[in-house]
DNA sequence: TATGTTATTGACTGGCTGGTCAAAGACGTG
DNA sequence: CACGTCTTTGACCAGCCAGTCAATAACATA
């Protein structure tokens, strides 16, 4: 009986999320997201609450796909799982120096959030945790085919490759090109053991 | 003859830069910075030329501190060069696991910059290039005294610090603790050669 | 085709934004 | 003690901000 959307919630957060990912949340008017969507004020409002709100969906869906992403490729293949690393390290120095990089939204709501039970920080760090887990669900195959010794802490090691793709991230804002950041990837690589290359 | 100011700009700068860490750029209002300087709008465009303008100079004096921190730890200290930045970088763990932990606006500066010929993204740019050149210093100092091998890419190497370090801040402002971000820092060093340790 | 329900539209608002202006004030010099 | 210079002060502004409201439109059902 009611009136039926014009619009598809996917499709609007989507947009939404360049406009955020370009601007970040401080600085992206309501006004831009209007245009973004193609949505009025008030459709925005009814559908989602508000800018921070919006930011806040956005960021959601934004760190489940970059998990899905980073999970495909840490689990599918037919490398060894300490290939998969290697190969994903080099694929993200790749991509974090492309000209047009962008910090994810997720780097974005660590930073702009405000304080620790801001929402914004929950969610981060619930993705960070995630990202974390998928690691160390990777390492955790490498352990079990010997490709990684039985004591290694595979949650340490997971976090630590966390850090290190955020500060490539970062890297590669700041402009530094895709050499050095590869070699930054295989410089980090070497926390690991040589995998017999084929 | 004119009038003399009635405020050191070195204070004011500082003062800033707390509102700046905790706020960022586009958060932070004139107004607060009003508040925080105990200036008058007027005295404050008079002096630095408006909030932007505050920001950048802000920035770079907590860059040039921020390098001036990490030199003076990496080159100081009867410890050798690899023990040296050991010991930097579990520092630099429970630095950033404080917390109240902020981001620093070096990383700020980055994320909230628009674009590459922003004033913002070079500044940051030279920030990044600063911080590597030290430690490339330091590491070339553990080559001479042959902690590390000859054939060690120097800049590569000061390179990964900065990326892990960077990762670390991020990682430590998401609320990962002490324990954790120290266990990341030891897993990082693991890519120099083990140090005899006393 | 009438009705109930929700979506859309566009005008509206009060408060805040960064930034400016003109007047008054403070000082060292001559 | 008067003058020139720079600083300070506080009022001022136009534009923009997030968010609201009331009126209208579109549909599925009955």
């Amino acid at each position: 009986m009611p009136r039926p959307r014009k619009f598809v919630e996917r499709d609007v957060v989507s947009s939404a999320t360049e406009v955020f990912v370009v601007n970040g949340l401080a600085a992206t008017t309501l006004d831009d997201l209007v245009r973004a969507t193609g949505l009025g004020k008030q459709s925005l409002y009814n559908a989602f609450g508000g800018k921070r709100e919006l930011f806040l969906r956005a960021l959601s869906e934004d760190r489940e796909e970059a998990a899905r992403a980073v999970s495909e490729a840490l689990q599918h293949g037919d490398a060894s799982p300490l290939e998969r690393i290697r190969g994903h390290m080099l694929r993200m120095a790749i991509e974090f120096s492309r000209a047009d990089s962008r910090v994810s939204l997720t780097t974005r709501a660590l930073v702009e959030s405000t304080g620790d039970q801001d929402p914004l920080a929950e969610v981060t760090r619930a993705g960070i945790e995630d990202l974390a887990g998928i690691y160390a669900t990777c390492l955790g195959h490498a352990q079990q085919s010997g490709d990684l010794p039985a004591d290694a802490n595979l949650p340490s090691l997971a976090m630590y490759f966390v850090a290190v793709t955020r500060g490539m991230e970062l890297l590669g804002r700041a402009g530094v090109g895709r050499a050095a950041l590869t070699a930054v990837a295989l410089d980090a690589l070497h926390v690991l053991p040589a995998t017999p290359h084929p």
